[in-house]
Order: structure tokens, then C-alpha cells, then sequence
DNA sequence: AGCCTGACTCGGA
DNA sequence: CTCCGAGCCAGGC
């Protein structure tokens, strides 16, 4: 297994979190094969940078972004969600209970 | 080789 | 509900 493996699962997951649902880095993390590296699936999206992966749709577990560090990308995230239908709130937080996806859906 | 930082999460206060 | 501390792995210097 190759250490580049693991990011591949981690897009992989990503891409298949569906236009409009937002989806937790423990939870893709999870998913992916990666319980407990929550921090590496940020690390690897940060990585990442590319448009044919849906990043955007990747939120802490408190639905709310965390690129902070990154200037104007959390801004141009949020935009992107609310152009795929996702709502935001005052604190600029989403409601996982509702836009939250779920592998399985009962 | 080692040390520090980081797109995080969980449990407790 | 929010805030704080500890744990986790990988990359950069």
C-alpha cells in the first residue's frame, strides 16, 4: 500500500459526496478507511487544489468551514455550497442534520 | 535522524 | 450551546 493510496481514497470519497450535501472530515475520514485521521483528510485536500474535486463540500464536525487560514477560500466555499443549495446560517455554519451526507441513507 | 505545525475530532467543564 | 486540552498522522525544515 502506498502512502498516495490513502489521498486517492480520501478524493475518491469526496467525489462521491453529492451536489448540494456537505460531508465532515471524520466522517470522509471514516469512509475512507482512515478512522481517526480526520486531520489527515484536511491535510490532503489542502494538498489537493483541484476542481475536479468537490473540497468544498468538506466541513469540520461542527458543519462549519475551517480554512480560516486560507484567505478569501473560506468566503469562496461558502459561495459555492449556498450556488449548489446549501444554507448557511449568521455564524456561517451548515445544518449537518440536514445537509449532512450520509453513505447509506436509510 | 528529530522537532513543529496543521483544511480535525472527542471528552470534559 | 461554547470553550479547553489531549491525541492523531503526515509533511516541511
Amino acid at each position: 500500500m502506498k502512502p498516495e493510496g490513502s489521498y486517492a481514497r480520501i478524493y475518491a470519497v469526496v467525489c462521491r459526496i453529492p451536489c448540494g450535501r456537505v460531508s465532515t472530515y471524520g466522517a470522509v475520514a471514516r469512509v475512507a478507511g482512515l478512522p481517526g485521521r480526520a486531520r489527515q483528510v484536511g491535510y490532503a485536500l489542502h494538498a489537493l487544489s483541484e476542481e475536479e474535486v468537490p473540497w468544498q463540500r468538506v466541513v469540520n464536525a461542527r458543519g462549519q468551514i475551517s480554512l480560516g487560514a486560507e484567505a478569501g477560500m473560506n468566503s469562496l466555499q461558502r459561495q459555492m455550497l449556498e450556488a449548489e443549495g446549501v444554507s448557511f446560517d449568521d455564524r456561517g455554519r451548515v445544518n449537518l442534520d440536514e445537509f449532512g451526507w450520509r453513505v447509506n441513507p436509510s
